[in-house]
DNA sequence: CAGCGCCTGTGAGTTAAAATCACAGTATGA
DNA sequence: TCATACTGTGATTTTAACTCACAGGCGCTG
């Protein structure tokens, strides 16, 4: 059994934090500022502590607000979703997605209650791998690879630009703000193995090829690291819009919108013989609007 | 912005579903069954959907009720959580951890904001590795490994057991129970490549070693396939206790408790010296704890 | 400097939601 | 059959949410 702070007042704070604007959160909800004001009263005295940092009748999230927010958001979120998908369901049939292991660890699978909900009939079948399309020996609907590429027979477009910036917790930045590249040297910075150049690429490209960090986290695992990172344990050098996600939800921040160090775009490939197919153009446009950051379409 | 359910109704269908009894949840809650009898009813009303099936003055609850209620449940306890960690802060300092990559993966990270709120001044470093705890070329505070071990100059001591069984969504046991290992042949398994013969030792053990699943998928990492298991994918293989957070949230459930398979349990390994370290053994013992299933002591 | 616009704060009052109470209906077990 | 345990519901009471109108503070502009 859990004990819950007031929960509309929580549900208030969230647009109010989100927003950080007491007039904004009143114009979003449809209600006046004033009741804004008192609920925000009401869950910082229920809780205990001072949620905003009020200077003359402006506020601001306070540190132990924007942590709160960041937790407590996570868990609206899962009530939104949870409601929205129970009021539109839909039905299709089998899939197989063959992706790469890293894109479908950390794009695709998060993404893919997504999908089954809006399409709870799509009997969705994900096999992993690295192989070249023609030398799969497994058949597929639809490919994921890093494009360009050379595949006869198929169709293929690019639906998700790839390319790699600095990402830390917004907490994190607070503490030690980066303004500049040269400003790293305060933070750890967060090594994954299987990216070892990855720094040294971006810094060089920065312009501060010799920055020393205050200290390093290492991880054998990039999802370890970026992991690290959303806890505020550093900086992690990330593929973007990968972390597109995290940084939606506040997790993480972009404290450097440069240099852009891209990557290869993701395509999505399906043999031509498939493209007609309902189920198969349904998953290839909901991997095009998610990309775009746009949301599932209601109905196929 | 997000369209959120009524709040109120919303916790309260959660203890009502959980303990599957109006009556229940108004002692609970401290209000009249009326009251719960009343919110559910409204909270129907505003879903158009039934949460529950009702027989003689009796609830059970519906397909979608229960789906509904993993979801929100979620929600709900993130926001518990967040809230009862605000309520309780605490403060320490820098603490060096290294962990197998697995290990840390699969349940130390996911605890590690649970650790770092209730220590929020603790500055954690957690550094992965499968080495030999006395090859490591680094200090550490504590070490993580599987026991037993040959620790010269250490305290060591086991706190998470760990053993395999078949792991998949109570979601996809509904739609095709299994009773018995001979049901598997029902569903699709859930393979890593990590762990090739892990299905067959214990399809073996169980008395079915020539067992015949509907379809098998392939991972090429464990926690794809866990994360798939989640998803009603199909039935994984997994270790027990890792997978007790998604089986006390309702995500996974096991189907059959028997054969259990051993392996090795993880034992913390700290210096002797740094024994009686407070932030040492505040971590030693929240490992403790966090294995015995118990929640993280409100002050250290 | 004054005026304006935009913002948050708050007491009094109004409205809506939550909860109680008492009665009712159903299923189960002795 | 009767007793018990459960959920359902209309009328009423209680409580929370919200509005309204006034107030204060800050930044910008002329």
């Amino acid at each position: 059994m859990n004990t819950y702070p007031p929960l509309n007042a929580l549900r208030i704070f969230e647009a109010a934090a989100r927003l950080e604007s007491f007039s904004a959160a009143a114009n979003e909800l449809f209600i006046t500022h004033g009741a804004v004001s008192k609920q925000i009263k009401q869950l910082e005295e229920w809780l205990g502590v001072k949620l905003f940092d009020r200077t003359g009748g402006r506020v601001k999230l306070s540190d132990t607000g924007w942590r709160y927010l960041i937790q407590v958001q996570d868990g609206l979120d899962l009530i939104a979703n949870a409601t929205s998908q129970l009021l539109q369901p839909d039905r299709l049939r089998r899939l197989t997605v063959n992706s790469t292991p890293t894109f479908a660890r950390h794009w695709l699978l998060p993404r893919l209650t997504q999908f089954r909900d809006a399409y709870p009939d799509v009997e969705l079948h994900l096999v992993t791998s690295d192989r070249d399309i023609g030398r799969l020996d497994t058949p597929f609907d639809i490919a994921i690879r890093r494009g360009p590429g050379d595949w006869p027979g198929h169709i293929a477009k690019p639906f998700l630009e790839e390319w790699e910036l600095p990402l830390c917790s917004p907490a994190l930045l607070e503490r030690a703000p980066v303004a500049s590249p040269a400003d790293l040297a305060r933070h750890t910075l967060l090594y994954a193995d299987t990216r070892p150049t990855a720094w040294q690429r971006w810094l060089t490209l920065a312009g501060v090829p010799d920055l020393k960090p205050a200290s390093t986290l290492h991880f054998d695992r990039f999802s370890l690291a970026l992991e690290a990172a959303m806890d505020g344990l550093g900086v992690v050098l990330g593929p973007m819009p990968m972390a597109q996600d995290e940084i939606a939800r506040g997790r993480l921040t972009t404290p450097l919108s440069s240099p852009i160090v891209p990557v290869r775009a993701y395509c999505w490939v399906a043999p031509r013989t498939a493209v007609d197919d309902p189920t198969v153009s349904a998953f290839c446009h909901w991997l095009e609007t998610c990309a775009a950051g746009l949301s599932v379409p209601p109905t196929a």
